[in-house]
DNA sequence: CATGCCCCCTGCACGC
DNA sequence: TGCGTGCAGGGGGCAT
C-alpha cells in the first residue's frame, strides 16, 4: 500500500487532527508486529504529547515531548485509521480512515493491533493484515544514527536528489535500474509501483545496468538526464493525487471514482501502451522477485 | 561493499 | 464447491 506519496498524505492528513495533542493511553492488542513492539512501549508513550509529524522515505517520524520519536512503518498493509472514541464506543458502523469510510461490522476489527487513544476524544488505530509494519521509539538525538535511518539514501523530492548524485551512485554499479531504484540506501521512499512509473516516463528500461547511465567522462548520458524529473513528477502527481496507489482507497461516499489510479504501466499488463505514438503493449517481467511492469518498445 | 535470494504474514483470485 | 497455487504496496538478514 504504502510508498512515499501515501505515507505523506497520511503525515498532512493526521499532523492537524494530532499535532499539539497528549496520548493518554496505548492499547496493544499484540505485543509484536513484523518485529517486536519496543519495552514498555505503552508506557513510554503513555502522557506524552505529539509535536510534528515528519516523514523520512517510508517512515512516519512522531515527534514527542518526551525527547523521543515513534518510527512507524507501514510495511504492505499497514494503516493508520481515526475515529472518536465516541464512535469506537458505540456500535461503530463505518470508521473514518482519514477520509476514506472502511465498513465494519461490530466493535471488533481483524488487525487491529495498536490503539493510541488521544486527548481530544480520537483514536488512532495501527491496522496492519500481514504484519509486515513495525514501530521503534528512537531518541531524537540518536535519530540519524538509527541503524533503519543511517542506511537510507536522498529523499527524492529533495533538492540532493540531482543528476549529480545519480551519477556518482550509477557509476559502476550493475544492478539494474529497477533494483537500483527500488534501493532504499540509493533514494529513500520508491516502491514497486513508482519505480514502474517513473521508468515508463522516462523512458528507461528497467533492466539496463545502472552504470550505462553514465559515460565515460562521468557525465550522465542524454537519454537518462530525464530520470531524475521523471521520479519527481510522478511522486508529486501522486501527492497531489491523495495517494494513488490504494488498491482499496474508498471515498467517503464509498464509491471509489475520485482518486482512480492514474498508472501508466503498473497493472497494465497486455494493455496497450500510454505513449500515444507506441503501438507497444506494456509487459511483466519478474526481477526480484517483484513484478515489473514496462513498454519493451519505448523504455531502453 | 554490492548483489540476489529467502523469508516474514494473510487474503484473494484463479484454475482444475 | 473445494482445494492448491501464485501473487500482493516492503525490507531485514544472510550467503555469495
Amino acid at each position: 500500500m504504502p510508498e512515499l506519496p501515501e505515507v505523506e498524505n497520511l503525515r498532512l492528513l493526521l499532523a492537524p487532527h494530532l499535532i499539539g495533542k497528549k496520548l493518554f493511553k496505548v492499547d496493544l492488542k499484540r505485543k509484536d508486529l513484523r518485529f517486536p513492539l519496543p519495552k514498555n512501549f505503552e508506557e513510554r508513550l503513555q502522557g506524552t504529547t505529539i509535536l510534528q509529524i515528519t516523514r523520512r522515505a517510508k517512515y512516519l517520524l512522531f515527534h514527542l515531548d518526551s525527547g523521543q520519536i515513534l518510527v512507524v512503518h507501514l510495511g504492505m498493509t499497514g494503516r493508520l485509521l481515526m475515529d472518536s472514541v465516541k464512535e469506537k464506543e458505540e456500535t461503530s458502523q463505518y470508521r473514518n480512515i482519514l477520509g476514506q469510510y472502511h465498513f465494519t461490522e461490530g466493535r471488533h476489527v481483524q488487525h487491529d493491533h495498536v490503539i493510541f487513544y488521544t486527548e481530544n476524544g480520537k483514536t488512532i488505530t495501527y491496522n496492519d493484515t500481514r504484519r509486515f509494519g513495525f514501530m521503534v521509539l528512537i531518541e531524537a538525538k540518536l535519530i540519524d544514527r538509527h541503524p533503519l535511518m543511517k542506511i537510507l539514501g536522498v529523499e527524492p523530492l529533495s533538492e540532493d536528489f540531482n543528476n549529480r548524485y545519480l551519477v556518482q551512485l550509477a557509476k559502476g554499479r550493475k544492478a539494474d535500474l529497477k533494483s537500483f531504484l527500488m534501493n532504499q540506501r540509493n533514494v529513500a521512499g520508491l516502491g514497486n509501483i513508482y519505480v514502474c512509473e517513473a521508468l515508463f516516463r522516462a523512458g528507461l528500461s528497467p533492466k539496463r545496468i545502472s552504470r550505462t547511465l553514465v559515460d565515460r567522462d562521468g557525465n550522465l548520458k542524454k537519454n537518462a538526464r530525464s530520470l531524475v524529473s521523471a521520479v519527481q513528477d510522478v511522486l508529486k502527481e501522486a501527492v497531489e493525487a491523495g495517494g494513488s496507489t490504494l488498491r482499496d482507497f474508498l471515498k467517503p461516499d464509498g464509491t471509489r471514482g475520485a482518486f482512480q489510479t492514474k498508472h501508466l504501466v503498473y497493472d497494465r499488463e497486455g494493455q496497450p501502451c500510454l505513449h500515444s505514438p507506441c503501438k507497444g503493449v506494456v509487459r511483466r517481467i519478474w526481477q526480484n522477485g517483484r513484478s515489473t511492469f514496462y513498454c519493451a518498445h519505448c523504455q531502453r
